[in-house]
DNA sequence: GTCTATAGATTGATAGAC
DNA sequence: GTCTATCAATCTATAGAC
């Protein structure tokens, strides 16, 4: 062993929960989230992310080799996520239950991550530069298998006769664009963000329409339907 | 008179159609559409722009002064053809003729100006720093015109009852979905744009849901219906 | 790990020949 | 009106003291 080694100290910091290397990678990407969200990949500088995260700019290449990479943690980052949101739609529950949860999860999802949805449209809108193995495989494989899903339903009378694929892009919008337009609804909401009881109102709206709109009854819903 | 004042020729020609300075404003317009669309303002560059349209970076200095000018002028055109599409939610018309006007030329104007819809996209999640005015009063003041139209057709029974702004909010998503995310549309398609038949049926799908997500019956659809 | 200083490339914008 | 050359500012990325 030579002095040029100190890996193994580097190293169990790294890996320990709530070491120095982790936290500020996890900072410096919250902060790096916010930005790209804004401003896309191209119109986000190093010098901006680092005022936002309050280092100067050369730390964040110490964490991260180049922008380019930081970026791709970020996309990274936020495509897990979205996983874990996408599992909500479960194959095996009613067409109501499935549906019901899915848009639920994700309008909350807009609601406690906004800024990811906008580095995805961001990321998206430009072509995809970073993720499109993600688009053609992943999100392929689940848009397909949903796809396949909802034309059973259809087919055996327990939802109308309706195209799941734009069905479905109809879900993503509709829920993504409270997040990515949230500058939008707030301006025409006299600026100010969407209380609690709003939120649960427009969620309530998106389900019902898409239900009654797909054929089904999606009853008096979840506040009324609870009390005794 | 000087030499310096050569504005009588200058204005004569920028005015009249086809003029050489009209034709190259819009040319260079069409262009920077198409960047500022995809990469931001920010994340655009004069240069880009200049080998997009195939002139030299200077030449748009000549016909904008900044960037910044050059990127307000792409905006003010956007906000004029949407201003046309939103003239088509006629205050005059039965409920369903209403909405399936207004969403079906929405989807065509998905289709047919995609960089558009991009830029007002980019512009709103980048906080609306040009168009901030245009969201308070134009588009405050159509809105809540139209809220309180569908709110009358609810409060007389001719639709379910149903929060206007978010199904508003909703039409605003699905349709303009299909132009913001046109990108993962079209990879989810085999990597091909949507034919016309499928942009047919998208919209007729979108029309069916919400048609009968707010209590109205789409009926048959243009296609079967007009055939005798 | 943190920070200042700076290299090398690119940016928006302009000067001036044609 | 068009174009080449160029400026000052800013960008990403790195070197090296602490």
């Amino acid at each position: 062993m030579n002095t040029s080694e100190p890996a193994a100290k580097s190293i169990t910091k790294s890996i320990a929960k709530g070491g120095i290397r982790e936290e500020n990678e996890r900072h410096i990407l919250d902060c790096a989230e916010r930005i790209f969200a804004e401003r896309g990949f191209g119109g986000a500088t190093m010098q901006v992310i680092a005022d936002e995260a309050a280092l100067p700019k050369a730390n964040l290449h110490y964490y991260f080799s180049s922008k380019e990479t930081l970026y791709r943690r970020v996309v990274e980052r936020i495509f897990t996520i979205w996983l874990e949101a996408a599992a909500s739609f479960e194959t095996s529950a009613t067409p109501e239950t499935a549906l019901r949860r899915y848009i639920a999860r994700k309008m909350e999802m807009s609601r406690t991550h906004r800024y990811g949805s906008k580095v995805w449209a961001n990321e998206v809108m430009q072509g995809a530069p970073i993720i499109q193995d993600y688009l053609e495989v992943t999100l392929r494989d689940w848009t397909d298998t949903r796809i396949a899903l909802i034309d059973r339903w259809s087919a055996a009378g327990r939802i109308a006769p309706v195209n799941a694929r734009w069905l479905l892009y109809m879900i993503w919008a509709t829920t993504q664009h409270y997040a990515d337009f949230a500058h939008q609804i707030e301006t025409l909401n006299e600026g100010r963000a969407l209380s609690d009881a709003q939120w649960r109102d427009a969620t309530e709206t998106v389900i019902g329409i898409i239900l009654r709109g797909v054929g089904l009854d999606p009853g008096p819903g979840p506040d009324a339907g609870d009390a005794p």
